[in-house]
DNA sequence: GCTAAATGTTGAT
DNA sequence: TCAACCTTTAGCT
């Protein structure tokens, strides 16, 4: 499921597949079943990953743009693909390989003009190299919004969700409802430079990992997913550094976590 | 087997 | 601020 960390790591891995080749595109649901022949059969030139969105360049400017929103998910395998079964948007398929993808938010054609518009109203992401961390900053310091707000606006900063929200702000010790203006620069930098941190990693491994292994009951061998977070779905259980239980409440719709004790206004 | 919740966004009130 | 969108899964019975 999917903050920007999956994201990349689906452009990563579809580019792989597919860059260079003309699959086959099918909509076995039928809600895709015209822009599925429109892309069918042409070269695919590359794939591109911007905060949440996903966008594959298919020969003479045509761009499958996808957003896979909360449940959106890709599937995928190498040979014959299996028999369709349940909702299934998009069927992808080459030579090799066949990708499924059920679920998003946002399957369609789109223009190069209509990408461009869709860039332009996100915020740096912090996994692309040219992003400017300062973009972002400008817009939460002049913000009385609370900082686990502005986090999840995408206009502000690209690819950052609930986890990685609730987890950077414990890691910088700040509580989600500080204000965007109370959050100074130094602090802001390192808030940015831990998500590029975090957010890396995650691409890496294919899941959010943000707890240090001193803060986890059992070091060595993979992470159990019940250790992999410090504060996020954890309301109620004890606060892995102090003990305090772990806080939540709704902010703007989403649940969010933080430990009241290290975490400050 | 049923219900609620979920790593998200949009558009109406 | 809230419902709608859409699908799967965890946690109940």
């Amino acid at each position: 499921m999917p903050e920007g960390h999956t994201i990349h790591r689906l452009a990563r891995d579809h580019a792989a597949l597919l860059v260079g080749r003309a699959p086959m595109l099918h909509s076995p649901q039928g809600r895709f079943s015209d822009g599925a022949a429109r892309l069918s059969g042409r070269t695919v030139t590359g794939i591109e990953a911007y905060g949440k969105h996903l966008f594959y360049a298919f020969a003479e400017d045509l761009l499958l743009h996808v957003h896979l929103g909360l449940y959106g998910s890709w599937t995928g395998g190498f040979g014959v693909p299996p028999p369709p079964r349940g909702a299934l948007r998009l069927r992808m398929t080459c030579d090799r390989a066949w990708l499924d993808l059920r679920g998003p938010t946002a399957c369609e054609v789109v223009t190069p003009q209509d990408r461009d518009l869709v860039l332009a109203r996100l915020g740096p992401d912090p996994l692309l190299p040219s992003s400017d961390a300062v973009r972002a900053w400008e817009r939460t310091s002049r913000s009385k919004t609370p900082i686990g707000q502005l986090l999840m606006d995408q206009s502000v900063l690209a690819g950052v969700g609930n986890v990685y929200r609730a987890e950077s702000l414990f890691r910088a010790r700040i509580a989600p409802r500080r204000p965007g203006h109370d959050v100074d620069r130094p602090t802001w930098d390192g808030l940015w430079s831990d998500l590029v941190r975090l957010m890396r990693s995650g691409v890496k491994a294919g899941r959010i990992i943000t707890t240090a292994p001193e803060h986890r009951p059992r070091r060595g061998g993979p992470v159990d997913p019940a250790d992999a977070h410090y504060v996020y779905r954890r309301a109620g259980l004890p606060c892995r550094l102090c003990g305090v239980p772990v806080a939540s409440s709704v902010m703007a719709g989403r649940n969010v976590f933080w430990c009241p004790s290290c975490q400050s206004d």
